[in-house]
DNA sequence: TACCTTTACGGGCACGTGCCCGTAATTCAT
DNA sequence: ATGAATTACGGGCACGTGCCCGTAAAGGTA
């Protein structure tokens, strides 16, 4: 509430050092051309105030325009999932376009390891400020990463983290405690002399993420002596004929299953075989809030979805960036989302 | 990617319409002295161009601050729960802060109807632009809303709604909703012969949210044929004591209590009591991310908590009154937060 | 000493909008 | 027709910062 007769920012620190703005300027975004002492002198002023630029001045007046790139997988037909971070990056990408920054979104096939490096390469030769990427192939990605560092541009994992990789940032679930919260829920009722079912359904190799779900997923049967014999499955295919064949046949094997565990969005169609073959009393389990699960949940097939916030996601990496390349203000290394329990009493509330 | 060698902006609109920008500039304001013609033909130019206004040149040119009041209970020994919007506001602020928004926070004794009238009061005659509040007490309330509509203040409920009052927007959970799913999960793995008991901890009478609480609660039970007794009961006094008297009482009476919901934050009490009472095999669910509560989730006392992320209850509903006031974007009316589930296994990832 | 290069700094315009102030044009009263 | 009041509009500065361009001073070379 005290009034301040001063001169704001720049000018009053050109003032007090006895310079022109032109020269705090260059000091401010350490430009050649200031003398040692001068640049002290400003410098301690600068502190003294503690002097913040005005943001909106600064944009306003720079006319250079930053651009920023993300690098997502395409929606399938099989999944409209990545629509979620999709959706975040434009709700970013409307928020940071007044201040003068552009982004630009590349997809690339999950099921094409080459489609992801080809999009590496067109992202990187276009010289973006800085990069959001779904790391979703690990060799591929160290490349990337070794690449950008040599450019200096920084780059924002989401969904999955590959470690060591030197990020700005990880913004993503702790894959291995949701795998620990989807067995809490899993084991909440059921009967301890029921088996659990744990099914992978993915065309691809490079599941890391689909490890450290599982380990999380049977360090709570441990960690809680749970008495259920655990019995897994990988289907390579995702199509609905493939799925119901093998689990027609581990059902078949198994008589006595009182749980599955879906360690991706697929639970979808194991929901679909459950119900075509008259096994809905199994508790089933799955991820994220994609429109297939939400009818499974409403229809009792599913009984809870674990879900990462996909949306939010995609919106605070951009943001990330946008914090890192404008604000110039820190941002944190590891963003764990939170692991949200969808049922089908909440999820019309759930912001994806 | 198009180049536009075209001026921006409030010029451009004047180029096209042959008028200076001080004319658009008051179109777009709509001042008085500009004749029905012109005014006609530059609204034409502005629909045309789906002129959007850059603020960041608005706020810097305009030197008026806009000033936003927050009104909250003040956090008691009692409860810390209000440390969480508040919270959320000072986020807000810090990033309105450079746009040239002031916030002022303004905190009443919830056990004291009296100071919240006071703080309304005080509100009301220091002139702000843009009020948010927590709508505590129902009848000051509603002659706030009179007052703010009489001056043409926007204003926004949080945490709790009082419908019809025409706030601009409300924030908060569906309180029906919630308690449904609180007995979604409370009754997850009941046995059909258990009892069920509802407890309210309340010193206030004015207790709207748990009326609506319950009814969501017993709807659940409607819908879903479950055959468990509910036996409620309310406590007026918070002391640990008071309660404790209370609830032996109950469980006296009740032999076979299987789970018991209580309705507010309050929750850790009846958790201390039954572990004292060694009944910790009884199912317990509450609300709130506070610290006790999460304590006896850490202990296996509490089963869940249900959570409606009152720290983005503040930040955005400080939100809303920037983007009307400043931005003048139109903002939902109602804006229910997600019923979030939280346990043992994922609390340490909630962003409360 | 005369000339050139480098260093160190100031002047001043631009960004897009808000808004004060001045004035030509129109209307009205006499 | 003359003056006053009102209406309709333009000129131009300000907001705080970025940055181009110009130039005086210092240092270097012959």
């Amino acid at each position: 509430m005290e009034k301040e007769n001063e001169l704001f920012g720049v000018k009053e620190i050109a003032r007090r050092a006895n310079v022109s703005t032109a020269t705090v300027d260059r000091v401010l975004h350490n430009r050649t051309g200031v003398s040692e002492k001068t640049k002290a002198k400003i410098n301690a002023i600068i502190k003294e105030m503690d002097y913040q630029p005005n943001i909106l001045a600064s944009r306003l007046a720079s006319k250079k325009i930053i651009s920023l790139a993300a690098l997502l997988p395409d929606v399938s037909e099989e999944t409209d999932f990545w629509s979620a971070p999709l959706n975040g990056i434009r709700r970013a990408e409307a928020e940071m376009k007044q201040y003068g920054v552009q982004v630009q979104v590349f997809l690339f096939d999950l099921n094409h390891k080459d489609s992801f490096a080809d999009q590496i390469r067109l992202v990187l030769d276009a010289g973006f400020h800085g990069i959001l990427i779904s790391p979703s192939f690990i060799e591929e990605t160290r490349k990337f990463a070794v690449e950008c560092a040599r450019r200096k541009i920084p780059y924002v994992f989401i969904d999955s983290d590959i470690p060591d990789l030197h990020s700005l940032s990880y913004i993503g679930p702790h894959l291995r405690k949701s795998g620990y919260v989807g067995a809490k829920l899993l084991t909440y009722r059921l009967e301890p002399e029921k088996k659990v079912l744990i099914i992978n359904i993915s065309k691809e190799i490079d599941n890391y993420n689909y490890l450290e779900i599982e380990d999380g997923f049977r360090a709570y049967f441990n960690d809680n002596n749970q008495p259920n014999e655990i019995v897994r499955i990988d289907i390579r295919e995702t199509d609905y004929q493939s799925v119901a064949r093998h689990l027609t046949y581990v059902f078949h094997l198994n008589k006595d299953i009182g749980a599955a565990f879906v360690t991706n969005s697929r639970v979808h169609t194991v929901a679909s075989f459950l119900k075509n073959s008259h096994r809905t009393h199994v508790s089933l389990i799955g991820y994220d809030f994609v429109r297939e699960n939400v009818d499974y949940l409403e229809d009792n097939v599913i009984d809870f979805l674990i879900c990462h916030r996909p949306d939010d996601q995609g919106y605070r990496g951009m943001m990330a960036l946008y914090q890192t390349l404008v604000v110039n203000a820190p941002v944190t290394k590891q963003n764990y989302m939170p692991i949200d329990i969808v049922t089908k009493e909440n999820y019309e509330f759930y912001q994806n």
